[in-house]
DNA sequence: CGCCGCTTTGAGGAGGTTCAAACACAGTGG
DNA sequence: CCACTGTGTTTGAACCTCCTCAAAGCGGCG
């Protein structure tokens, strides 16, 4: 959340975000058809959202990490549209969506916040049409490692070093790949000595080779 | 819009409303870094949305019509991430976002109105993720078919008949497949006598065909 | 230790792409 | 009026990437 809140605003802020909620791994934090109540701002902890085809069939539709909100699904029918599943033990503020439109409309800042961190699920999504309708298999890896460690950065992790928190399968399903594809494509580039990877552990070697892959033109 | 606002909120969202702009067939309506200031109710028309990557590949990542918004990806970053092209001669409602922002602090019915129409724009992506992750060509091209008519039926027009908007080339950019594969999709559905295809006419004779093509467990 | 889930690797096959050529249709101009 | 042109579409054949199926390997945990 940005800052420019008087103390009275930062109190009201306070309040709707004192309620917490822990889910273990493997939990749901909520699931598709339950009705939408509240948005969660992630405190600790990583989790997956996929949306489930009625024959069966899964689509991973995002990761997301501490700091990130997750719900914005359910908005639009006041049920929830998607599974959100903890990929480790977690801790969430619930924010009563009620509260959420209450107070950002006394609040232009945070009714602004509301629309960009929207806005920005938007965005996101649109990249990953780009990334399932036009890329190869490494490319696509290559862009989801990078996202991913530019994100960690972000919180003040490594650039180069990270745990995935998913499986192959989960990170194919997101790409739309096979997780054997997935495995193979990774002993691709750790066989190029682009990354060196030990199951879960990945270390990026060669940052600039990964993005040469992730978008060939750039480096022509 | 749904109704629900007073004479007077009526008079202010008419106020927000009142500016349209005509956008010939092939025209942009806003572009990728542009400035973000509106959002675009299409009045009529067709537009598509489609972003490219910096080594030039393109993918459109939505076909919208009359009664649509468009201009969402913008908020975030005040910029434009993708390209609006008319897809033939259009007129849309140009509304200052920082009006709506404005509004929607007075009009509840108003704020939950713009919450929806992100949010369905989010849940709409993630089953164009499930179509491109999970689906083959000519699921995706059911999928694509069934979603047009249906959106022209809720616009008083036939369930089974439409005059396509878009090239082939377009629609496979959508569903992540190439302009041939997408033809061949077409006469295989118009060979199994499912649908007719004249060019851009397309009548669909078997819907429930169709339905069964793009979810074939329901049926089992 | 031995089980179980996850990952790696190989071989063969399928679906979609690529390249190429012919066709349909609308608009243009002689 | 009709040939001409350009854009979009259809269809065929060869190829390639990724998928499928299968087996073995790794690592954590009871």
């Amino acid at each position: 959340m940005p800052t420019g809140f008087s103390a009275d605003e930062m109190q009201k802020l306070d309040d709707m975000v004192e309620k917490r909620r822990r889910i273990k791994q493997g939990e749901l934090l909520f699931s598709s058809g339950d009705e939408f109540v509240s948005l969660y701002a992630i405190r600790v902890g990583f989790f997956k959202t996929c949306v489930s085809s009625e024959d069966g069939r899964e689509q991973v539709t995002g990761f997301q990490m501490a700091g990130e909100i997750i719900g914005m699904d359910g908005i639009v029918s006041d049920h929830h549209n998607c599974n959100a599943i903890a990929l480790e033990d977690a801790e969430v503020c619930v924010m009563p969506f009620s509260d959420i439109e209450h107070l950002s409309r006394e609040l232009p800042a945070l009714q602004r916040n509301v629309h960009k961190i929207m806005s920005r699920e938007i965005v996101r999504e649109n990249s990953v049409m780009m990334l399932l309708g036009n890329m190869r298999a490494e490319e696509r890896l290559a862009a989801f490692l990078l996202n991913l460690v530019q994100r960690l950065h972000a919180r003040g992790l490594s650039q180069s070093e990270l745990v995935l928190r998913m499986t192959r399968e989960e990170i194919g399903s997101y790409l739309g790949l096979k997780l054997e594809t997935v495995s193979r494509a990774f002993s691709k580039f750790s066989e190029d000595g682009i990354i060196e990877v030990k199951q879960r552990y990945v270390r990026i070697v060669e940052p600039d080779a990964l993005k040469k892959i992730f978008n060939p033109q750039t480096y022509y």
